[in-house]
DNA sequence: AGCAAAGTTTAGCACTGGCTAAACAATAGT
DNA sequence: ACTATTGTTTAGCCAGTGCTAAACTTTGCT
């Protein structure tokens, strides 16, 4: 049986699109954790561990985890049994992504997708979205307002 | 300071949209090797290992540990040093990713995403996106086609 | 003030998905 | 047929993200 050989030159150039979804995912969960937390102080005035875990449906013990991660990584600070803070990094990261988020949803709205459809997809679209895409669907959002 | 207690109820609905992002990265990552590896076997008749981590940009162990996992599942079939093959049910989901892919990726070119971009940005997109919102991208395809 | 309830953290486990280095198998060239 | 090259698997490491159960703080009530 004749089979045709690999082309590696173009295999490297075709892996970078999955490389960068790998690392996507791990800015993906900080996004998500930091617009979460923004959310939070802007609708209550703080942000408590508990509040986290329980929107994002996972463990409390899991949330403790990753703020720590995430101060690390310095875009959060908490002391022990205290509410949450951005630091300034944190709230960068935090407003573009509700910015991302805000475009995405409304468009899908616009494209004619249910309310709650779109929240949920536009959640998950949200990160693999490159600045290219967002222009054009902020595009059409504005020619279809 | 006075601070808003939190409001469980609302909670739990809005963690729905997160957990199923989780559950999505679950099969995210099976979903991209059998469709990958439904495309090398249709392009060259065979699918190997070697090709895989290739394609993907990832070590070769890296792919053996994963084919393992995907085989326990059901969804492909191998033997030691020889090339891989799908079941029928990973056929199933091959197509199915494949199908998604294609709606999506010649949706975001309708829209005006460049080639580089919509391809790059499709691969992400395409395992956040729900019957409702593909639906709605095939609609908008089928209009601007 | 003291104690019970509620909230938070720690400890320890499991699985996924990545890696490198070393061992092993298959193939091709002489 | 042998050997060198190439391809594949195993072993063993690490980090991330999840969990439960137990320990520890804080808070609120009397």
């Amino acid at each position: 049986m004749t089979v045709v050989r690999p082309k590696r030159q173009t295999a490297k150039l075709r892996s970078a699109a999955f490389q960068r979804i790998r690392t996507d995912h791990q800015s993906e969960l900080a996004e998500d954790y930091v617009e979460l937390i923004a959310d939070l102080i802007d609708e209550r005035g703080e942000a408590r561990g508990t509040d986290v875990a329980m929107r994002l449906g996972v463990a409390n013990a899991t949330v403790v985890k990753t703020l720590k991660r995430l101060q690390d990584a310095g875009l959060v600070t908490q002391e022990p049994y205290r509410a949450i803070f951005l630091t300034t990094e944190g709230w960068t990261m935090a407003d573009n992504g509700r910015r991302k988020h805000k475009i995405v949803e409304g468009f899908l709205l616009a494209l004619g997708v249910g309310a709650d459809a779109a929240r949920a997809d536009s959640e998950g679209i949200e990160h693999h979205v490159s600045d290219e895409t967002l222009k054009a669907m902020a595009r059409f959002l504005a020619r279809n307002n």
